[in-house]
RNA sequence: GGAGAGGGCUAGGUGGUCGCGGAGGGAGACCCUUUCGAGGGUUCCUCUGAGGAAAGUCCGGACUCCACAGGGCAGGCCACUGGGGAAAUCCCAGCGGGGGUGACCUCGGGAAAGUGCCACAGAGAAUAGACCGCCGAUGGCUCCGCGGAUAUUUCCCGCGGGCACAGGUGACGGUGAAACGGUGGUGUAAGAGACCACCAGCGGCCUGGGCGACCAGGCCGGCUCGGUAAACCCUGGCCGGAGCAAGGCCAAGUAGAAAGGCAUCUGAGGGCUGCCCGUCCGAGCCUUUGGGUAGGCCGCGCAGAUGAAUGACCCCCCAGGACAGAAUCCGGCUUACAGGCCCUCUCCCUUA
RNA sequence: GGGAGCGUGGCGCAGUCGGUUAGCGCACUGGGUUGUGGUCCCAGGGGUCGCGGGUUCGAGUCCCGUCGCUCCUC
């Protein structure tokens, strides 16, 4: 499932975790019921292709590894470094660089901005 | 065989596994909502799913709104000819100038309606001829020499020389992008289209060809006339403005918030692109601050969404596979582009 | 998606009607002043005018194409 409306990703922006990695940028938020995901690529990270495929292989890897992200809301965002991988190096980069993300703190430090 | 010119086509393909958007169908199964009619989702089947440029937004339309848009000025765009086209900075064919050995490429109203500009250099930069220079035949000189008349001189006359005072003269004058037609001759005191021959260029007339731009030939004239309109401009033609975030409907919501200004029919303000006239609407309007929402549906398509769909892996073809992704829709232009294929044509070399 | 605007030394900007010295301030370098530094004074270097064509004798300026950036759009 992805991410539809604007408040959704409001809801991301301001009571989720912010997780800075080195070829990707993560906002999770912690819910109930079936993983949704959300991609940002500025315009001015490449041409439409490069777009459209950056956001291709970014949600085929998130459907072949839905287990891994039951019960969030996440966004994901690419930075200028992911330009030249390959398919295969972004898919491996991208669940490496989650999983560092993605720790069990994540439960800890969410709970006290939920109220909004 | 090599080099090149013009035009057209294609834009990896075939077969599998997993997955995505849309439309239609279902007799079944499951879940949610329910006003118990039904609606939505998942699953199953079938069909369909990016480009030649989808791009840049450079032109032109369709479409939508502005209270159907009148006149003048200003403004913008276009410009050889004939067709095509809804129109266009569009296409096809042709004409003329320039470039190329050639196939071909490129440019296109008017500079003789007027204005402006042409820096530096140069004598001179736009139709008036100045300066330097040349000549000084013809005049001029209280210049010099010789000769004639006379005994001699002045004076007078003639010849030769000088002066450069009148005057004559034009393109010779380091330049410059551009210099007042070019070459040769006649001619002259010196020269010059002053005259002659050829050539270049301009204008007018006539004849013939072509729908036309224009072309070919002949005659005549003045003897020569710069460049720039992607400077102002002139001539002819076209143009109301904004743009799908146009525009319409529904829902939610501040809030009928505060301050200032101008008005309430002798009329604020607004529309008709800017200004004026004219005309129409007209009781509220404008600016600033603060605040609210930025859901959904139509517009919207024989691909078609509204956080926005085409990907990953494997096999074969020896290998490689570019530029690049629809967002209202069409007709063009321009720009980017790996490799491959086809057609027509030109030049050079070799062989027969 | 649509509509406007801007690119000039390292930075921020001028550059008129197209004319030939591309200029100003800060910054940089050298020298002077001072016991030293700052301030101040003097001198100097540094420019594909975003890029590519075209018009013109001549383009930062005019025209066309292209690249990059900024702003507006209930």
């Amino acid at each position: 499932m992805r991410l539809k409306k604007r408040s959704d990703y409001k809801r991301v922006y301001r009571c989720g975790v912010a997780r800075k990695r080195a070829y990707f940028s993560f906002h999770i938020f912690q819910r109930e019921g079936p993983a949704r995901l959300g991609i940002v690529i500025q315009r001015r990270w490449g041409t439409a292709v490069k777009r459209n495929r950056m956001k291709r292989v970014i949600r085929e890897t998130f459907r072949r590894n839905s287990e891994l992200f039951t019960g969030m809301d996440i966004i994901v965002r690419p930075h200028e470094v992911c330009q030249g991988c390959e398919a295969e190096e972004v898919k491996r980069l991208l669940i490496k660089e989650f999983r560092e993300a993605a720790g069990t703190e994540v439960k800890n430090e969410q709970g006290k901005s939920l109220s909004d």
